[in-house]
DNA sequence: CGTATTCTTGACTAAAATAGTCGGGAATAA
DNA sequence: TTATTCCCGACTATTTTAGTCAAGAATACG
């Protein structure tokens, strides 16, 4: 998992097209104009979006991209993963090759805490950073997470 | 906030010493061996980590670094925040140059969705990871959390 | 039909961040 | 006094990020 200002990017522009999209497609230089990305930019994220079959195209006058599910089924932890694919997390690569045990003991480690952050942010949609800024979950489950978490 | 590789390293270092710091400090040179992470940029994060007061520092033969407090009130989010210094989340800087004030909107969801992650792995401490390889939380609160997310 | 619009694709480039190297210190325990 | 270890700054290679450019395919609309 990494979280980088790509995926800040892909978030935002998909945000913008659950907030702006209604029967109409929107287009690339729409968001790019709105958001300020360069277009080339959005477009070589949104074929990856495209790939994982987060948006659908229509192409033409008057086309651009939809989502391609409610914003309420759409989370953010996909459209990360989308966009900035995930390296190897381990150096071992699951060869073992771990003197003692304990060099594959922090990375077992590290993986459940980097599964705890995909978790997490596989439960926030975007209909959920619509609704009330993100400050509430929309799911039951969501619900419980983010009133614990005591967001600002 | 942003979560790279480095931060993994950070966390993976201090955790290093969590697990294999009792009364002695543990050298750079060791971390280095066992989590195969190069001598001199180890030295880099640590002087970060050390600056932050994450970590005290010993010269000379048998010297090396100890946690400046017990694993259990060092937190992810201060180790991450220590070694990737975060940068700008907005592109208008708060300077509100945006027009009609959607550009503005999408960057504030943004910055309460950051927020929400720092939040999160502000409540994990490295005693957290140690005990339960991260599965269990150790405070009342971060309980509930890790709970809640349903933990692989 | 023709044309403007918009996605689609691939190759290329500039700038920044990451990861690592090197060399010379200063402190200190033994 | 010597080996060990932190400390510091400058330097470099590699990778990633962000952006550019150009050509092409689909399609709505007049």
């Amino acid at each position: 998992m990494k979280l980088t200002t790509r995926g800040r990017y892909a978030v935002t522009a998909m945000l913008d097209l659950a907030i702006n999209g209604g029967k109409r497609p929107v287009s690339l230089a729409d968001i790019s104009g709105r958001q300020e990305i360069s277009l080339s930019y959005l477009e070589q994220l949104f074929a990856k979006l495209r790939r994982e079959e987060l948006v659908t195209s229509a192409r033409g006058p008057g086309g651009g991209y939809r989502l391609a599910r409610s914003g309420a089924e759409i989370f953010v932890a996909e459209i990360i993963d989308a966009v900035d694919e995930s390296v190897d997390v381990t150096n071992c690569q699951g060869k073992g090759n771990c003197h003692h045990g304990e060099t594959c003991l922090t990375h077992h480690l590290w993986e459940d805490l980097s599964g705890q952050i995909h978790d997490f942010l596989s439960q926030i949609s975007l209909g959920d950073l619509m609704e009330g800024r993100g400050r509430r979950g929309s799911t039951q489950q969501s619900d419980n997470v983010l009133q614990t978490l005591s967001l600002r």
